[in-house]
DNA sequence: TCTGTAGATGATAATAATTATCATTATTGT
DNA sequence: ACAATAATGATAATTATTATCATCTACAGA
């Protein structure tokens, strides 16, 4: 948290109520993936007239500065996860069936990027998605 | 191409014009990738008054026969891209500089893959994104 | 080749997510 | 406490996509 503290701090970014509140609801969800209206009803639980809009811009900022990492997964919405310190790379198991979504943890793609640097390429970060059935839907059927 | 007029054949879909001018713009731009709007100019070349709806119809109609792949890179705009045969996996290079987007070939997630099957999922699928630099802008900087 | 019909089309309204605008308010350094 | 300026809430605007519906057309069968 402190963490987090410092690099707005460092951004010049005020730490408002708002945020404040934005912040804690990715942190009490730490691991879930949020979409900006789910943000908005948690954080009405502590800030009730916060605004859809300022949601938004503080999950943009967030995401901007790594706090948060933005992806999707479903139909043009995007989701928020709040960012494992200085883990860049999200690799996620998506259930076709339950649509449950889960985090794979292990870096095993280094290899394919030294690959790659060879090429030419340099190479950031990169993003892993899996698609099939959790244990439990894979169970069922 | 015959390949694919059989697949819509045997999934009771007409082959009208317009389906056979977007088909065409996708496969003269085998490698692209390309959003619904990029499409309808290209089709407008070939049946000037096709309209938007029936891009979007088409597109998604060919995406779920697996003739398109249907994917996601910037902002809340869907991409698509002819698919190669029945290769299912998509890894894609995408230059933070110039936006160019490369394809990487070969699967070295098999054995991600298995460790997961292990863990009790059924894996159906996989996309993974790399983001950085091209050769090109890497030269450059 | 003609015809009936189910499926396809184009125009456009509707929806959904996100972003922009702007007057008002609140935070922070001094 | 104050001034400067960034942030907020309400809401309009924008953008991508989907739904609606009257009209049209591809295609199987006579």
């Amino acid at each position: 948290m402190d963490a987090i503290n410092t690099k707005l701090y460092r951004n010049n970014y005020r730490l408002t109520g708002q945020r404040k509140a934005v912040l804690n609801v990715m942190m009490e969800n730490k691991g879930r993936h949020l979409s900006a209206e789910e943000v908005l009803w948690e954080a009405r639980k502590r800030i009730p007239n916060i605004g859809i809009a300022t949601v938004y811009r503080t999950l943009e900022k967030l995401a901007s500065l790594d706090i948060l990492y933005k992806s999707m997964f479903e139909s043009n919405k995007f989701r928020y996860e709040l960012s494992e310190d200085d883990k860049h790379h999200h690799h996620h198991v998506v259930c076709l069936s339950c649509g449950q979504i889960s985090e794979v943890s292990g870096d095993l793609l280094y290899e394919l990027e030294s690959k790659l640097d060879q090429q030419g390429y340099r190479i950031i970060d990169h993003e892993l998605k899996f698609y099939g059935y959790c244990p439990l839907c894979n169970k069922d059927s």
